[in-house]
DNA sequence: CCAGACGTTGTT
DNA sequence: GTCTGG
DNA sequence: CCAGACGTTGTT
DNA sequence: GTCTGG
């Protein structure tokens, strides 16, 4: 699971290397550590331009309680890419035969957490694109009017699937089933193709792939980011913090980013 | 057919 | 709204 | 969707 | 084989 990533840099920055406007980018403070479950305003790419949207997609159902949706929507930070066609709440954004109901976006990372788990221990580990400013991860959205008070709510999820050999090595665990995942991340030149209303759902099952290990640096780092006590966000949250106990595994002790 | 779910895999 | 479990 | 039913109303 | 109850 993705539950917490960076998005370390304004929201000028963020327009400027995605070529789209964002006309909120004031809006936006850079992120060390976004939690999902405190469903951050994170700047995502939709339609041509950036826009602020909250982690955890809520289905556009009406009729719904705005408690109801929040419960539902803390299982919603991530969508299975093997099940994203059938899930009530993820196929009408996903796919669609009226290219205008089409929900794909592009979620901008400058780096995401996963644990690693040994003898019983977490240990944090942050995970960064070598040689891009971001990861693009890919994702949906979804609009949902509030029927009491009339609020809207732009939502998404990020998508999961395999782990490639780094994320396997980091996530070892997963908790109630034995699979584990990993974000989607799409290369910078099919962030226009998986946007695409009229890519057919094959195009769309291709994309979602998992990325090669070379495009990402990872390291462990200090616990502070789980302490409820000490504030995680703050710029030394994603340095380097060795742990002794992983110091039989090379690049579990010293990272993935050596060679 | 209808009631009830609708979702994923965390940490202190 | 739409799927699923019984 | 699948397991389980699937049928009617007496006569000596 | 096909309907129905759950």
């Amino acid at each position: 699971m993705c539950n917490r990533a960076s998005v370390k840099v304004t929201g000028h920055e963020i327009a400027k290397v995605m070529n789209a406007p964002f006309p909120d980018a004031d809006k936006f403070t850079p992120v060390f550590d976004a939690n999902g479950f405190d469903r951050p305003h994170m700047p995502v790419l939709a339609k041509g331009e950036i826009r602020l949207m909250d982690w955890g997609l809520m289905p556009n159902w009406p009729s719904k309680t705005l408690s109801e949706q929040l419960q539902l929507s803390k299982f919603t930070l991530n969508a299975r890419n093997d099940t994203i066609f059938e899930k009530a709440s993820f196929k009408n954004s996903i796919w669609n035969e009226n290219p205008d109901q089409v929900k794909r976006c592009v979620i901008p990372l400058t780096g995401f957490y996963e644990p690693h788990t040994y003898e019983g221990k977490k240990y944090p580990f942050y995970i960064y694109p070598k040689n891009e400013p971001f990861f693009y991860v890919a994702g949906i959205y979804s609009f949902w009017k509030d029927p009491i008070g009339g609020d809207w709510h732009v939502t998404f999820s990020m998508i999961t699937t395999e782990p490639n050999r780094i994320l396997k090595k980091i996530h070892n665990v997963a908790t109630t089933s034995d699979d584990q995942r990993m974000i989607v991340i799409l290369e910078k030149r099919n962030i226009e193709l998986w946007m695409d209303p009229l890519l057919p759902k094959e195009g769309v099952k291709q994309l979602m792939q998992p990325c090669p290990e070379e495009i990402m640096g990872a390291h462990s780092v200090s616990r502070n980011l789980y302490s409820p006590k000490v504030d995680s966000n703050t710029p030394e949250i994603i340095d380097y913090f060795p742990y002794e106990d992983l110091k039989f595994d090379d690049e579990l002790y010293y990272g993935f980013n050596l060679k």
